[in-house]
DNA sequence: TATTGTTATACTCTATAACTATA
DNA sequence: TATAGTTATAGAGTATAACAATA
C-alpha cells in the first residue's frame, strides 16, 4: 500500500535527499519557502539525480531536432530506425526488427506497408521459413537512407556540440550499459 | 526534396558509415548478404552511434521498471516529476511546472486535478498574481513522495548496476549537457 | 496587449486479444 | 503446440486552437 507509515519512516529513509539540500548553490529561494511565498526559480535538482529523467529529457531534445531535419525524407524516428536496420540487414524479418528495436508486431505492420507503398522497401519470400517475409531496401530506399543517415549523424553532432568527441563516445558506451 | 541526387552523391557522403563496416567483430553474416539469404543476427551498430537512439532506449528501459515499482504509489513518470517538483518548490505555479518539466499547459490540468482529488496537493491563491495558483503538497502528499522518491532512487541504482558511481555521475552530467 | 489557467479536441503512440497460415 | 504476420481496437500520450479572468 502507498501511504503506509510514511510520515514516521520517511524522514530517515530520505537521508540522501536531505543531504542534497545543504550542498551546492541554492537554486530556489534561500530561506525556508513558507506557504504564502512565490517561487522565483524552480528547483529540479532532485529529478536531475535520476537517470531516467535525464535520459528522457536528452532523448526528447534530440528527437525534436530529428523530427525537423528528417521531415523532408518523410521519416520519423521509428521509420528511420526500421529503414536503417533493413538497409544494413537485407532480408531481415519483421519479427527480428521487433526484437532488435523493441517494437510490437502489430505496430510494425502499418509502418512496413507504408514504406513498401512508397517504394522504399521490397518484401521477398524467406529462404527457409514459409511464414516469414524478408525485407529489403530498394535502390530508391537505399539512396534515401544514405542521405537520411548522414543528416541524422550531422544533427546529432550539432545537438551534442557541448561534448568533446571523447565525451560523446563515453556517453554512448555508458548508455548502452543500461539498456543492452 | 528527399530523393534528390542521392544515388550519385550518396556514396561519397556515407564514408563514415562505410568505414564502420570494415572495423570491429562482425555482428551480421561475414560474407556479403545477398538477396536470398536469411539474417542470423541483426546488426544495429549504426543506430548505436546515435545519441538519440541510445538515450531513448536507455530511458525506456528505466521507465519500464519505474512504472512497475511506482505503480503502488499510483504515480506514473509525469505524475512523479510533477509531485516531486511541487514537493521541492512549495507554491510553484502550473506555468512554472510546464517550463521546468517541458510540459504543455492543457496536459497538466487533468493531472493537477487528479493529484488534488487524491488529497496529495492543495491549490492556494498566489500571493502576487491573481491569475496564478500556488501548488502545495499536503502532509499526505509529502509523506507519499518521500517514499516514492526513495523507491525511484533505489530502482535507478538497480537499473544502472553495471555502472560505477563515478560513471553514473559522469553519465548524468553529460546528459544534462545535451538538454540543459 | 500579454499571460494564467482552462476547455475541447485531434492526432499519434503504444498495448492487448485474437485470428491465419506455416513450422 | 509454437511461431510469423496480421487485424481490430483500446488506451495513453502529445498537440493545437480558442476562451475567460487577470496583469
Amino acid at each position: 500500500m502507498p501511504t503506509q507509515s510514511a510520515a514516521s519512516s520517511g524522514k530517515a529513509r530520505a537521508s540522501a535527499i536531505e543531504d542534497l539540500k545543504g550542498k551546492a548553490p541554492r537554486a530556489a529561494t534561500a530561506k525556508k519557502p513558507s506557504a504564502g511565498l512565490a517561487v522565483d526559480k524552480v528547483d529540479t535538482r532532485y529529478l536531475q539525480t535520476l537517470m531516467g529523467y535525464n535520459a528522457r529529457r536528452a532523448a526528447l531534445s534530440i528527437i525534436e531536432l530529428f523530427l525537423e531535419r528528417l521531415a523532408p525524407y518523410g521519416l520519423k524516428p521509428v521509420d528511420f530506425s526500421v529503414m536503417s536496420t533493413i538497409q544494413h540487414n537485407p532480408g531481415v524479418t519483421s519479427r527480428q526488427l521487433c526484437a532488435a528495436l523493441n517494437l510490437l508486431p502489430p505496430n510494425l505492420v502499418g509502418l512496413i506497408q507504408s514504406l513498401e507503398s512508397r517504394g522504399l522497401i521490397e518484401r521477398k519470400p524467406h529462404p527457409h521459413d514459409g511464414r516469414a517475409v524478408g525485407l529489403h531496401a530498394t535502390p530508391k530506399g537505399q539512396a534515401l537512407m544514405v542521405q537520411a543517415e548522414q543528416t541524422a549523424s550531422d544533427l546529432e553532432i550539432e545537438k551534442t556540440a557541448k561534448l568533446t568527441p571523447a565525451q560523446r563516445k563515453t556517453l554512448l558506451a555508458l548508455l548502452q550499459k543500461i539498456y543492452l
